[in-house]
RNA sequence: GCGCCUGUAGCUCAGAUGGACAGAGCAUCGGAUUUCUAAUCCGAUGGUCGGGGGUUCGAAUCCCUCCAGGCGCGCCA
């Protein structure tokens, strides 16, 4: 595979090879003999041993840039690791590599790059594309589609809702620059007993003028009402079944209703994207998939995967609907390891979510042929994700799906629940980010459109950060001054760094045409360097996002570029340096650093500007 | 009851494949602005990595066990 490679990982290869030259006695093969052993693999050795090789990127030390701890080599000799460190380190020739020094201690093998080369590699690496520094083509030629969002349109918009959004949007990003074709698909959630209750409450209590005026909060006020009904009058569950059962067998009037209802959600759920600037390729509802479902659940009963039994327990509160001669259409799936079945049909006909997400499935795979699908769902459908995979392997599909999963997001009180009406709604924390951001750009020097749209780019960046900066798998203890904070590591903190990057080049070019390639001699100073080895670590951080999906390796990369360019704008005067050559070689730096704080902030869908 | 996830500084979190003294932000305290935007920088205080065992030359990271919190467990999505 033809890779594009950065210089990092080229030191660390020039190590491998100079570990390899060395002859048997060496860290590599020592380790591959320990640990082969148990492989029955014969894949080609090199890459194999390498793999086992650690040469490790060293941060934060004065006398290694990458280490090689030799311990399990020695151990594999009998013999013992400060010893063979130091037999290693004064047996190498560094003659024309990219390494100034090598040194032991204490069993490391710790390397110093050659500075000057170092910066001129980075450089190069940077000036080669500037625009699409930390890309690669890993992914050519394959397709992974996304399913990200898919909010449930019968309920408002919550900050719940944010974190697939957002998480599945920066994946979409990453996964497209390291050159996969990706395929965004918006699973609307338009169909299921859900909308049987609403409808039922709109027969019920509902108001056509409120539907018109206002009708999320309409719509999420009978939510809330047929709850509370339903608790002192339990037919009420069975008549949402009813009116499910009524739109999924083609009543008009009850058709057109759900129609309404649909549009109006939609129409809003448009204007959040909008703000969020958050795109998909593919928008479907649940319901577009009602024609398959009758041959997915024939395909599951004829291939035997599926079969029909007598329901394990009595549905809904009373008891004795269950008619004795009803059946449901269940994957049994302890063959699998997993107890609980899949079911796929309920016991008065009608689909279930997984039935649905089948046919969803069966729809992308003939449509884009993807290598993989992702699904980016809540820690709590664990599960059902499980299940899911299991019965699509029993289907015959052989497409693995991964589900992306992320703790929920709570409230101090516990738990969101649009049914108690206890939901944070997401526009409300969107107006509150940009009403905190005006609050700092208020005096600033510009224009009111100009504070106007900062304000936004910054308000809803901080959202959006706050999320993808943690691991996604923790849960979430919803907080607006934590949700909103403008300083620390913040979106804020990252984009206040670009626009002084913006700030110092715009200032520039009023003396000097546009920043020259500079001679990487010119560096001197540890912020400097520090910062070059920031942008040299950002690569790998893009890599390491998209190989564990996980966009927070990207925010913290360049946070950790953001701070060293802080310190290197205090102590580095950029347009006032010493000498030509080295203003010509920091503006250079700053011109780098700029583009990938806004390639980092880009992939995690977080815009910059030129102004703060 | 069973299964999955989480537990790191007062608070919120980083620490992928085990590696050299566990790092940030917020908060607290003290400094920095005739110099490219102070939404900034520099320094200080602050940690039995939930407890206990084990594996290893080496454990926040792997194994066992206990504790705490969260989530889930056939006709919701």
């Amino acid at each position: 595979m033809r890779l594009t490679s950065y210089a990092l990982t080229r030191a660390r290869d020039e190590i491998f090879g100079l570990l390899e030259a060395q002859g048997p006695l060496l860290p590599y093969t020592a380790i591959a003999d320990v640990e082969d052993r148990t492989d029955a693999d014969h894949e080609p050795e090199r890459p194999n041993s390498r793999a086992r090789l650690a040469i490790r990127d060293v941060e934060d030390r004065a006398d290694a840039d990458l280490t090689v701890p030799v311990f399990a080599a020695a151990k594999a000799h009998g013999g013992n690791a400060v010893a063979l460190a130091e037999k290693i380190a004064g047996s190498l020739d560094l003659a024309g590599t990219r390494f100034a020094s090598v040194s032991a201690v204490k069993g490391y093998l710790n390397f110093k790059l050659d500075q000057t080369k170092f910066c001129s590699e980075v450089i190069h690496d940077f000036s080669r594309d500037p625009k699409r520094y930390g890309s690669c083509i890993r992914g050519e030629g394959q397709t992974i589609v996304i399913d990200y969002s898919s909010p449930n349109i019968a309920k408002p918009f919550s900050v719940g809702h944010l974190r697939s959004t957002i998480i599945g949007q920066a994946l979409h990003n990453i996964l497209s620059y390291l050159g996969y074709r990706v395929v965004g698909d918006n699973h609307l959630g338009d169909w299921g007993t859900q909308f049987g209750k609403l409808l039922c409450a709109f027969a019920r209590w509902g108001s056509e003028d409120e539907l018109k005026r206002n009708p999320t909060a309409h719509l999420l006020g009978l939510y809330v009402r047929f709850h509370e009904e339903a608790k002192v009058d339990a037919s009420l569950e069975l008549a949402a079944r009813d009116w499910f059962r009524r739109l999924e067998t083609g009543d008009e009037q009850t058709r057109s209703l759900w129609q309404r209802f649909v549009k109006s959600s939609t129409t809003e759920f448009g204007r959040i994207y909008d703000l969020l600037g958050v795109k998909f390729d593919s928008m479907r509802g649940e319901s577009a998939y009602e024609d398959r479902l009758a041959g997915v659940i024939d395909r599951a009963l004829a291939s035997g995967a599926a079969r029909r039994e007598k329901p394990g327990a009595a549905m809904g509160t009373g008891g004795d609907e269950v008619g004795p001669n009803e059946t449901v259409v269940i994957i049994p799936l302890d063959d699998k390891g997993i107890d609980t079945p899949l079911i796929l049909q309920k016991s008065d006909g009608t689909s279930l979510y997984a039935t649905r997400e089948i046919a969803t499935a069966e729809y992308r795979i003939e449509r884009w042929h993807p290598e993989k699908m992702l699904y980016v769902v809540g820690k709590e459908q664990e599960l059902y994700f499980r299940q899911f995979s299991a019965a699509l392997a029993k289907l015959g599909i052989p497409v693995p799906c991964i589900h992306v999963t992320f703790g929920l997001v709570r409230l101090p009180e516990g738990r969101m629940s649009t049914r108690e009406g206890r939901v944070v709604f997401l526009e409300d924390v969107i107006s509150e980010a940009i009403r905190r951001a005006e609050a700092v750009v208020q005096d600033r020097d510009l224009s009111s459109e100009e504070k106007a749209r900062i304000s936004r780019i910054v308000g809803i960046g901080a959202i959006k950060y706050a999320d993808l900066s943690q691991n996604r798998i923790k849960e979430v203890v919803f907080d607006w001054d934590r949700m909103l904070a403008l300083d620390g590591d913040s979106a804020p903190y990252l984009q206040y760094a670009y626009t002084r990057t913006r700030s110092i080049l715009r200032k520039s070019e009023v003396q000097s045409p546009k920043s020259k390639v500079p001679s990487p001699s010119s560096f001197a100073l540890p912020e400097e360097i520090a910062l070059l080895k920031s942008i040299a670590r950002f690569p790998d951080a893009v890599v390491a996002a998209a190989e564990a999906y996980e966009p927070h390796r990207i925010a913290g990369r360049i946070y950790r570029l953001a701070r060293d360019f802080s310190s290197f704008y205090d102590k580095a005067p950029v347009l006032k340096a010493e000498t030509p050559e080295l203003r010509d070689a920091r503006l250079y730096l700053v011109e780098m650093t700029g583009r990938v704080l806004a390639t980092g902030l880009a992939l995690l869908g977080i815009e910059v500007t030129d102004r703060m």
